[in-house]
This record gives C-alpha cells, sequence and structure tokens, in this order.
DNA sequence: TATTAATACATCAATACATGATGTATTAAA
DNA sequence: TTTAATACATCATGTATTGATGTATTAATA
C-alpha cells in the first residue's frame, strides 16, 4: 500500500471517522482494504488513507461500540469485515450531519463572504 | 475572550491559516482581536478562534513571510495591524484553491455517492 | 462607584489525530 | 522469478490546535 497525499494532512483531520461511517452506511460490510479502495476510487484518487491511519481506527470505532467485525478466512488470508452496530448508526447520523454543517459554514465564510456595498 | 466550540476541535485543522488569509484578503489591514470578531460574525457563532490560536499563528504567519504587520498605538493599548505581503497573496491563492478542492471532494465523497445502479 | 465584561495582546504544556516507518504474510501479475 | 497487490498490524513521531494562565486597558452595568 504505497500512496501520495493530495491535501495537507491537517485538513483531513476528523474526517476519517465520518468517512469509514459513510461508507459503511452504503454498503453493511466492508474490510479495511475494501473501505481503502473505495475511498480512493470515489475521491478520484484524491483522498488515500494510510493503512497507518485506518486499521488502528477500526478497532478504536470496535472499541468504542461502533462498529463490530467478523472475521472472514479466504484462502489462507483473514479479512476483517466490519458493520455498523445500533449506536453507530447513531453516532454515524450525527458525525455527518456537523460535518456537513462545518463544510457548509467553512464555505460560506471563505468564499461567499464580502458582498459589495 | 470566552467560548464555546462549535466543532469537534479537528475539524477546523488546517483551515486556520486559510481563513485568516480569506479575511485579510477582503480587509486590507486587520488586528487579531478584530480577525475573532469578524469570523465570530460570519460563521454565526459558529467558528470562535481560541487566541491560544490565533495570536501564536499570526506571529508564525509573519515570520514565513506570508503577512506583514504594524503596531498602531490606540490610547494606552497596542493594536497589531496585519495585512499580505506579496507571497501572502501567491500562498492564499493556493490555500484557498486546495481548501475548496477539499471541501468539494469530501462533499461528493461522503454525501453524493452511493448512485442507484 | 465598584465590579464585571469586553478589548488586546501573550506564552506554553498538554492533547490527539494522523502519519511514516516498519513488519508479516498471501496471492496475483509481469 | 521478481514485483505488485492484497490484508492485516504496531508504534514512535510530528504538529496544529487547545486550554490554562497571564497582563493590562477601556467600557458597561449594577
Amino acid at each position: 500500500m504505497y500512496y501520495c497525499t493530495m491535501y495537507s494532512k491537517e485538513l483531513l483531520k476528523g474526517t476519517l471517522q465520518p468517512i469509514i461511517l459513510s461508507m459503511l452506511s452504503e454498503t453493511n460490510k466492508m474490510y479495511g482494504y475494501e473501505i481503502f479502495t473505495k475511498v480512493k476510487e470515489r475521491s478520484d484518487g484524491k483522498i488515500i488513507l494510510k493503512d497507518g491511519s485506518l486499521y488502528p481506527v477500526l478497532q478504536k470505532m470496535s472499541k468504542d461500540g461502533v462498529l463490530q467485525f467478523e472475521e472472514v478466512h479466504i484462502g489462507k488470508r483473514v479479512r476483517k469485515y466490519y458493520f455498523l452496530t445500533a449506536k453507530g448508526s447513531e453516532v454515524k447520523r450525527d458525525y455527518l450531519q456537523e460535518l456537513k454543517d462545518f463544510l457548509e459554514t467553512i464555505n460560506e465564510l471563505v468564499y461567499k463572504s464580502a458582498v459589495s456595498v
């Protein structure tokens, strides 16, 4: 898994969990590498999740009761299929609402101001 | 200067400099507290810059040659009026372009996906 | 008039997310 | 056969922002 980042790392901060929650609410079961691939494709290669970020956060979200997973053996390889818990669905709704509001606010503030007098 | 934050602190990461650059490109000269006030008003109280973030970053941006300032004495109080340098205008253009692209990408990824088959 | 809020700056240790480096191992492709 | 892709993992490091704390002036309010 190799990559070059499109955006300054700081901009991505706080968006990782919402992104994962969003992906998992569309496709009810996904494993880490699948999420990585999906996000990469959907963003036209602009958002490349780092495995050093992705796998730890999936573990954290499981620990927080937001996700659950089941291990599936594919040949000799193991996949962990993650899915939203009931709590996860709630958290998803809240996080996505907050993110949406944030995007709109920043957009308004930075690009839509300075109305001529 | 007291405050309550609307967004999880992480979401704001990477947006502070673009916000400041944007504000300063509209109003050519502003002092720290004025930027604080303007951002607060423009965002309907949703983005409250912290003085622990604002003043250090203004110093950093000056050190980086992005901003310059002049001190103005108002009675016994001192104000530092900041303004964009030539380099600052370039940096502004780049940062705002990146941020805009980022906002669009996240929006597309998280809210506009899952087209029906 | 006394006290609180607002104005205006500052410093710095602590926080926390994400990164980058590094590792293991299987499977497919060149 | 060697490289790339698949699939997971750990952990020290970086760094932007925060929160706490500080000084001091000026305006408002009780």
